[in-house]
DNA sequence: TTGGAATGTCAACAAGACTGACGTAAAGCC
DNA sequence: GGCTTTACGTCAGTCTTGTTGACATTCCAA
């Protein structure tokens, strides 16, 4: 499982990459993603919501006037699923979902004040969780924090991620 | 992206970090854990198989002959949960459970022959992944996006994997 | 006018998490 | 030897979030 025999190339920087570094990249994701979402989820645990709905928040916040094939494509799940969050956030005045004006087949989503309130308490405390690990890593650590997570994506998803990420950002 | 109006950037601290910045870190972590876990999840399905197994058999290679209690604290699920897990993969002769010889209360879990067989495909699939964004990505930006993981575990979580990231390798 | 696209709803189901309760066996302690 | 604790397994039930499949409605576009 080592590189075999002859030496390992690589575009960049002749990357030698063991399988014990590979192992801890991957091991480092899955411990690292359980501190990403713990302080969300316990900020919805109270309000009997769960990460489907900080998920649908976020992305109507970002992308305000999205329809929902839109959002599905984004979150990458079944209509019947979103739409049993979808139904319930806007139940609760948390979503406001229009019928499109171009096309009325279209429902154009947006956050109410109610909504936008939850989303600030939600991505407050994700972003804090986020600064304090980019703080204690250091600039040049974000970057290649960036960069990895970046060149991980699927191809698909990677259209997207840089859409959102360059929009008005 | 660019450093707005002044000043601090840093080496250590001192960094400035927009809502935006930390916005598309967020982005980048939702959508790249998707990509992490494509590649095994594929080979999942076609197994009837989950991510649950499939975390079962990575933690199980790396620690062999762990206790079930010591493989609950690592996964961070219920007993109940877990054990519905092991017993199929136990049943599907790909874990083997053996009593312990110390303490007969406990059970040391191995993986058979088929069971490795099993988590080198899939460990196989998803270190393609990784090295693929690594390479893409350059040896520092490896460097930062491990600092960037570890910081961003909560704390005795990230003692486990410490302990685990610094054992044998 | 008709076909297809976008949306939504109902029903059924499954994985994987949870809690609570209970049983058994073994270990540890007094 | 007896009592308590620990480790593990299991039964039963619930919840969230995902899945398919079927079907209705609306309405744009050819």
């Amino acid at each position: 499982m080592t590189e075999p025999g002859g030496l390992p190339q690589s575009g960049e920087a002749l990357l030698f990459l063991t399988d014990e570094q590979l192992r801890k990249g991957i091991e480092a994701m899955f411990f690292a993603y359980r501190g990403f979402t713990a302080d969300p989820d316990r900020i919805l645990d109270g309000l009997d919501y769960g990460r489907a709905h900080h998920r649908a928040l976020h992305f109507v916040n970002r992308l305000p006037g999205t329809t929902v094939n839109n959002l599905l494509a984004v979150l990458g799940v079944t209509k019947q699923s979103l739409n049993r969050v979808l139904r319930r956030l806007i139940a609760d005045g948390l979503v406001d979902s229009r019928v499109g004006r171009a096309d009325r087949r279209e429902r154009h989503l947006y956050l109410t004040e109610a909504g936008r309130a939850l989303e600030r308490r939600l991505s407050a405390a994700q972003r804090a969780r986020m600064r304090a690990a980019y703080r204690a890593a250091g600039h040049e650590a974000v970057a290649g924090f960036r960069m990895v997570l970046e060149a991980m994506m699927d191809d698909d998803i990677r259209q997207q991620y840089l859409a959102l990420r360059d929009q008005r950002g």
